[in-house]
DNA sequence: TTCTCTACTGTGAACGCTCACAGCGTCCTT
DNA sequence: AAGGACGCTGTGAGCGTTCACAGTAGAGAA
């Protein structure tokens, strides 16, 4: 039986673009260049090809594609973090859900890494090269050399969030850390607290240097004094801001406001204070950030400062696909929202 | 400048199967029967390839081997909900994150695909045929016609839950629903309980009914009747489970436990119960379902059914691996624990 | 008319791999 | 001693595309 006439019983063969070829009565390269945005395609073999590929249900094969642009037309979206503070943490959700929409409206499929050690990292470095055209990369810590390997083989590349030490040679898109800090800071001062505690991020991320450096630049504008008693650092986790919250009522029993660097550890802030018979927001008002879900499942509910999450995610595959077309590396920076609620 | 003088300047172009071979001293034949298990191999032919490839620092070109094989050896996690809800549940982040380890630990990629609207689905299926060797399907409400068409469209798949409908035809991996429910409506019981209710999950979801099924089974084995008015359906989200417990507590205010079949809607209960001013477990006990982080985070903390997740996702991807190399569908059915803790 | 330019089209040669096959020796069987 | 059988090896073909090139026809300019 020749190939051509393999039909009926077992698995049909996909047509191939020599199928629409011959249906549309034009040549391979024809179909190609319709393919590839139909420029020097006369309009009648335009349309004969474009019935043909309706008819025979055609579909380019990539790898065949692939092999010879040297292209994947595919993204990854790389998760380096030791912890599983990432997946615990609602933000990623809306993260990687609008990339993978984004990327869907280009018809870019993304391919999911998680780097959690160093195994997995070498695994997926070693994959990324050569079979992706850019990546999306969720890591933080500034141990993380990631992102300047990606950078060194030449791979387009976009981060979440400024990655520490890199000048202005990667892209990054992220929220306005410094910014969101200040009006949270702010707005606790304008409510007439003058005791503001913060319980900090991680140092060695950037948005817990960023909102730090927030928190410490709003205290001087507002003529408060910077007391080191007041800032305790956190690791984003719930169970790290129970603990951080314990530690900060120990050192100054007296504070009458706190800004919490993330929703998550406001959580367990929240639960802390609960523990030593505070009132929120009357004794001491809680401000966290992020309005993840966990804003809205804290009692009382969270007064935050509101990461454009959706944007992120849309701009960081804008941002990406320029990249891979060519454009130089760009940083963005958007803008957050103080949502007032009841914690503060 | 000849293309194998390529190197210095410009992008160095990546070795390939002939560059291992002539660096190895043998024929690509040799080299591609290295990389494909080694079989028929000569132990110095072995040595020679290994170490010329470590030299070299080759990595395959799928797209080259794919395209000849048909193979992708890529799998696609597919999301198709309508609603945000997978997005919102942290058991997903657990699903999602679980495949995606033990996919790498075969070096296999996942690709992320989300359905959400008709055209996203029209486009990623077809995507998936030809593209993609298997299906990890994340779906649930039983109008969803997608298992059967990759079904139909001889796409190795298997579900998480039950596919609604489809017979014994399609692989699925599900936690013990049934059992974990009757697990939870007996501890209610045996702790003195005698009004359970329940708010079910959404009845055209398999953990819905099965669920539903439990704890009616369970009020039959334990002598109690089924009280219609006890039984309030839900759709598995925080506000969706804070309304069904005002509506209970106004048909039957006399409840003393509820069987809630998820812990976000069991947060929701919680809410409503405290606004009613219900203390639990005192005045009422409350059993939540999947033991996701809302079971920790909700106050009090709630006792649940644990759902495997890490178990769920690794007999994923071992059921689909198996089935790509040829082997017949399976359904695999995982037990459930009971996590006690304060709100029962 | 003739020439050039442009728009369109078809063709061969890759891309890097796997697969089937054929050609070796070497060892065991008869 | 001849005949497999087997382990190992190299070679050619081809997977489905894109790309560069060459060629054709028609329009406009000289």
């Amino acid at each position: 039986m020749s190939r051509t006439e393999q039909n009926g019983t077992g698995r049909r063969r996909p047509p191939t673009i020599h199928d629409v070829a011959r249906e549309a009565g034009v040549s391979r390269g024809t179909v190609s260049r319709v393919l590839n945005g139909g420029h020097n395609v006369s309009p009648s073999a335009l349309d004969a090809v474009q019935s043909a590929i309706h008819k025979t249900g055609y579909t380019v094969n990539r790898h065949a594609r692939s092999l010879i642009t040297g292209r994947s037309d595919s993204v990854a979206f790389l998760l380096t973090e030791p912890q599983e503070r990432f997946f615990e943490d609602p933000n990623f959700n809306v993260l990687l859900r609008g990339c993978t929409t984004a990327l869907a409206a280009h018809d870019v499929p993304l391919l999911l890494m998680i780097a959690g050690t160093e195994a997995e990292r070498r695994r997926n470095m070693r994959y990324i090269a050569g079979h992706v055209d850019g990546v999306l990369l969720v890591s933080s810590h500034s141990g993380d050399p990631v992102a300047a390997q990606l950078h060194d083989a030449g791979v387009p590349l976009v981060a979440c969030g400024k990655p520490p030490g890199q000048g202005s040679k990667v892209s990054y898109v992220a929220a306005d850390d410094l910014g969101g800090a200040r009006d949270m800071v702010r707005y606790l001062y304008e409510s007439g607290r003058r005791r503001i505690a913060t319980v900090a991020g991680p140092l060695d991320t950037p948005g817990g240097v960023e909102r730090l450096a927030g928190y410490r630049a709003t205290l001087a504008e507002c003529g408060l004094p910077y007391d080191e008693a007041l800032v305790v650092p956190g690791d984003y986790s719930r169970a790290g801001g129970e603990a951080a919250a314990s530690l900060l009522l120990e050192r100054a029993p007296d504070v009458d406001a706190v800004f919490v660097a993330s929703d998550l550890m406001a959580q367990g802030v929240l639960t802390a204070l609960e523990k030593a018979g505070r009132r929120v927001p009357q004794d001491i008002a809680v401000g966290g950030f992020d309005d993840s879900p966990a804003a809205l499942a804290a009692r009382p509910e969270l007064t935050t400062v509101r990461q454009p999450w959706d944007r992120i995610s849309s701009e960081m595959v804008r941002v990406l696909l320029a990249q891979i077309g060519g454009e130089d590396p760009a940083a963005v920076i958007l803008p957050t929202e103080l949502v007032r609620r009841d914690s503060a």
